[in-house]
DNA sequence: CATGAATGAGCTTTCATTCAT
DNA sequence: AATGAATGAAAGCTCATTCAT
């Protein structure tokens, strides 16, 4: 009486959807945004490049707004953290991996994308904060929370600040000149963990206070 | 800076180019070009804007590549070096104003338009680089280095790196939530100055590695 | 009409097709061929409403072009004649109707519709004049047919001709400005009865024509 | 001084439209528009038929609607009116001339376009109304006129009336089998001046009044 | 038999660029 | 030199139809 043909057999009805075909489409236009950009990534293609139709494709997604908004969905920080022993070496060698990942080929032209289409694709950014930048910033705070805890850290030091001054230095470092030196990783902890200033003016700051 | 006739020379035969025109063209299409990115600045669109024609953009320019980095060619940094006493506060000063300049709408989408055509329009990025990111890191590393004059730095501080870290906070923190809190630019001075290391953590270094 | 598994045959094999969703199916359908026309009927569109898929719409008809033919086919009069003593009050009952029916919202859209797919698919225009038209021109003719039985009408008055008038004056009517008057009826009808010549012509030709 | 390279030649400036590309695009755009119903004129096939690229029609009009619009609006009436000496038989050669336009190929699948598309794209009703309609109607109207100041019709006549059953006794003989017979306007005339009444309905009509 | 998936061809519209005056 | 006209190519999206389960 049921409808499905086979009640112990639970397969949808219909013609059931190539398994491999989401994935690819999906791996072929995160790619294009990466290498080319939100306009240049055109459904036509993202359709030829993956072997298929384009109806294929809006049969899975609205608009290309919605593609473009899936495939940068699918982005997951892979990096797990790591324990070295010492919170700085552990942070260094996330920054390491960090820097990795951004010096591979179009590593900041996907930054670049979401940021030029944030008026007109807003929900770009904001996936990409979601999926990219959220976890990224979580797994080097919980770093220096650990550290702090541990009493390496001052107890009021600004560790929101801290860490985007250590992501950040990656991105302005990129804007530079797009080359990264191996020391870099290192050279950011030491700034951070004991600032710049010399022991002079820290002498006359701790005797004078906080005084602006 | 050749396209204008020489006065001391002869002058070119038929119609000059009218100077007004080519700067409103470029202004037209620099807006565009933050607020809508490399695609969507149409050539159409500029020259509608501009009120000329498009075989006169054409003339000029030789193709819509071309008239973008001319465009990113005329970007110069506006705001001055200011002079408050300290270096600590000129520093201040000075992220303020950056802090400024991209919190204005759009203030962040051309460089995500200059990063997003990397790898089409390399050209846009490297004039980007040498218009915008080098005279502003120029201008903190001048204080810096200031400050280091004042012995109010230490003598091996990587301040290259320092720089990376100052104008890279900003970035990270637009791609984290894009309102940038008005004590920022302070706290980077005080993280930066200082550092995070308790004193205890800064006792032990300077027993281990500066001791005799 | 043929299409319904004859209960005196063998039943042919399989599932036997649902004679709800077909008729679910072609209610649809020919909404969609009044409202939108032939080429905004998508079949897609049809299959949504009708909550079936496009398969079951194929497995019965094997184009769209059927598809709107069998849809326009179940169209049927629905007036059936009114008898209210007196022909020339029949006839204007019945225009009433008409007017009723063709002031409905699209009421002459599908008019617009098998004319405008005339040369595409003819099927259309034969089945309309087939299921409305000539139905609704028997009923008027039959009035008139009654009232020369009754000696109200001339015995050489071209009836065709006439019923022409009457329906068409409906359509030139909504051609013009889409709204028909509440007299319109009555006025087509005493125009038909009486005609619009002045007495005295009238009178002439009588002399001239008929007379002796 | 003037832009203008000479001022006593008014040539306008830029190059000029190809005279004759309007006209045929136009052209080509109302016979598909006739033989094919609005869907199916593609902007595509109206480029290809005219010969030109389909940017070269998108300038003229800003859309395939208005591109319709257009085209329906360089209809005219062409037919003059006639003069032979009696209003009946001026009224009788205007039908004439009637029934021969709408005999054409396609001669009412345009009536057709313009009633489908009334929902989607009224402002095409709207214009066939303007320019084909009511010229039509306005014609005939004056016919009747003279003959109603000539005293050959009743002065108290719905002339409006009559008109509507003129010219729609056409649609609704094309309607019944698109064949209209060479005695149909004659026929139309003398139903529409004498009615079908017989005159004993009539002269008890004249007796009893108009009372209903 | 009915379903959801897939497709090739088509749609309207816009773009960067070149032509003719 | 500057204009408006013209173009080939491509964009995003939808359609009627067929396939595979």
């Amino acid at each position: 009486m049921a409808k499905q043909p086979q009640p112990d057999q639970h397969r949808p009805p219909g013609r059931p959807r190539d398994a491999e075909t989401e994935r690819r489409i999906l791996d072929v236009a995160l790619r294009m945004l990466r290498e080319d950009g939100y306009n240049r990534m055109s459904v036509d293609s993202v359709a030829l490049e993956a072997r298929v139709s384009k109806p294929t494709i809006y049969r899975r997604w609205a608009s290309k707004e919605d593609l473009a908004t899936a495939a940068v969905r699918t982005l997951q920080m892979v990096e797990p953290p790591v324990h070295t022993g010492t919170s700085k070496r552990d942070l260094i060698q996330a920054l390491e991996n960090f820097s990795r990942s951004l010096l591979r080929p179009n590593g900041m032209s996907l930054i670049g994308t979401v940021l030029a289409e944030e008026s007109h694709t807003p929900e770009l950014i904001r996936l990409f904060r979601e999926r990219i930048v959220a976890p990224r910033r979580k797994m080097l705070r919980a770093i220096l929370d650990q550290a702090k805890a541990d009493g390496e850290i001052r107890s009021d030091a600004e560790l929101d600040c801290a860490v985007n001054m250590l992501v950040g230095a990656f991105y302005a470092r990129y804007l530079t000149d797009s080359r990264v030196p191996a020391s870099f990783p290192r050279d950011l902890a030491e700034i951070l963990w004991n600032g710049i200033a010399s022991e002079n003016a820290r002498q006359q700051r701790i005797g004078l206070g906080n005084g602006s």
